[in-house]
DNA sequence: AATCGTGATGTAACCGGTTACAATTGTCAA
DNA sequence: TTGACAATTGTAACCGGTTACATCACGATT
């Protein structure tokens, strides 16, 4: 430490001073330009090095036009799906030199456009969201910002914006057939709001191609446990009550599950439950439930890399779909 | 819209030229000074409006030398309690024209480190970490920066860096006086990893500071429902089987109480659980586990007021104990 | 009438980089 | 010797705002 305490910042100008060049050589040195000499670089490096210099980027964001951030927009982080899929798109974005700001929405369109405004007017070179339902203009939007979107958590083929996600109605599909072929025929579906949630309609649409084959009861609630356990309380009163439940997200299914035992019913013995997600705790809940797995951090991770490349060398960002799995466990049962 | 499609981008000098008046003026209008004309006022207000003008945040972050951006490391987003965290973070600071910058450490000093820098050199004003230990030279690098340095998820009153967040150690020691005066002597202490992380590191300490007065047994594992589970499976293998345990982090009760139901054992009958945090499904779970309430989200909004007050108005940051609460539910039983 | 003060506005430097273009130097072939 | 050319480096405009300071018009004061 022989800089004072406070070494007042040191700027391109003071690094080209001490090298007794240019700010343009150094400034070449630093984005690599091939035309400096070697000799000049090496001591342009090591001076760098030795004052500590670090080009600030808000002066760089301005002359080069581009701010190296993104911006994403989830209805909450506070699940833990979407909390994966963010870990995964912060690792994917930093290890290619963006950084990641969020936003919450709440599932409500207008916030979203309010905060889409203003991650765009903060210079966001690309926008996240969830699902395929926005705001009217959101996409006229982001034109006029000349920010690409993308939109995650889902797959369509069709959307002229690009996605990058599942088929949410094929795998709820998978679910349903799932349960049809160990024999259920009067399934329970929990699910969390339809309205500003299209994911959770697109689930609900799979699950009722099923409606001939079997009979369905649909169950509305919050998306959270407690959620899920209140629909569970309510379908339990029922009249006809149903050999399986098939949660379309996990944490229903945990507070289904929670309330099933609480009644003293047993899983899968007296209840099949099903769930939709793949989070963190499924695998080892008692008994582990049987669900869809839906690769939230590949999702993360793919969406950080299709943006950089998009950004970096102008590639199209395509739709791409990422395959859910069964994974089954221990929570379902042939009757 | 009689604009063309992709209006390109207004600028400040388009305004200014558009009402016949210079740059500085509209820049005075934007800025709300008052030694601007009313009748002027009006006209380039309206006039922003019809042409769709937006500041460039970064020409004016460059300007001004302000980036209005804060930065967060966490360990991890894919956690209740960290993303309740950044919920009420996220909200706080947006609600004060902040936008929020995430990274995530793993736990890791040097990984913290280097998104340390990053989110510094991107030019993050002020940087949020989670607990008290971190990588040496990390605060040197904030204050070169000039960039205050929160601590949160702790209180420390003799922290010479502020500290917005709990008393994890009197916590704990709440939690095992609760279950003491329910007559447990054998109790078995679950909880994550302790090396780089104070914060388990501080309640295992309020929860050894009852050594004396009970048998307790101390179980590591990884911070997961799957921890959990498996810390439970060994030390429901061990000789002298406790009548309670903590779990010094919710996740890792969960996974207890589905190893312990998985045994065929009841809860709070055959074994009390208690858990740390509170996070969304706790209330829920069969039965509604008891523990130790933190108030999460609300550390976030308190993190955000602080932080604005301080980048707006010089305020001083100080440390600030949130309380947190037991929360008597039915995972534990007097003996 | 000359001076002064005040409110409103304009001018231009500045924030800290990037980069087009100009300038300089050295090398080599004619 | 000289012109052409390549390699290197410098000059200065530019990115889009902010703001200190200068300027100007006009009514009030003496």
């Amino acid at each position: 430490m022989n800089e004072t305490s406070y070494p007042s910042k040191v700027k391109l100008r003071d690094v080209a001073r001490e090298a007794g060049v240019s700010v343009a050589t150094v400034s070449r040195v630093l984005n690599e330009s091939p035309s400096v000499n070697r000799k000049t670089r090496e001591r342009i490096e090591s001076l760098i090095g030795a004052m500590g210099y670090a080009p600030n980027p808000v002066a760089k964001a301005l002359s080069k036009g581009r701010t190296r951030a993104v911006g994403a927009i989830i209805p909450t982080v506070n699940h833990a799906i979407f909390a994966a899929f963010i870990e995964g798109l912060e690792g994917g974005l930093d290890a290619n030199g963006y950084s990641l700001v969020i936003a919450t929405s709440s599932n409500d369109k207008d916030l979203e456009f309010k905060r889409a405004r203003s991650l765009l007017e903060m210079g966001a070179e690309a926008l996240i969201l969830s699902g395929a339902a926005h705001a009217d203009g959101l996409e006229d939007l982001a034109q006029r910002f000349r920010a690409p979107v993308i939109l995650t958590s889902i797959f369509d083929a069709a959307s002229h914006l690009p996605t990058i996600g599942y088929n949410n109605r094929r795998l709820a599909r998978a679910a349903m057939k799932h349960l049809v072929e160990l024999g259920h025929r009067r399934i329970a579906v929990l699910h969390g709001p339809t309205d500003n949630n299209d994911r959770a309609r697109f689930r609900l649409e799979g699950a009722r191609a099923f409606q001939d084959q079997c009979e369905l009861s649909f169950w509305e609630t919050e998306l959270s446990e407690g959620g899920g356990a209140e629909a569970t309380q309510r379908l339990l009163l029922s009249s006809r009550q149903p050999t399986a439940i098939l949660c379309l997200s996990d944490v229903l299914a945990l507070g289904a599950m929670f309330e099933i035992q609480r009644r003293g019913l047993r899983i899968p013995d007296d209840l099949s439950v099903m769930g939709f997600d793949d989070i963190a705790w499924s695998a080892h809940a008692n008994p582990p439930l049987t669900c869809i797995s839906l690769p939230a951090a590949e999702m993360g991770r793919a969406t950080a890399q299709a943006i950089a490349r998009h950004l970096e060398f102008s590639d199209e960002i395509c739709s791409l779909q990422l395959d859910g799995e069964l994974k089954v466990r221990a929570s379902t049962r042939a009757l």
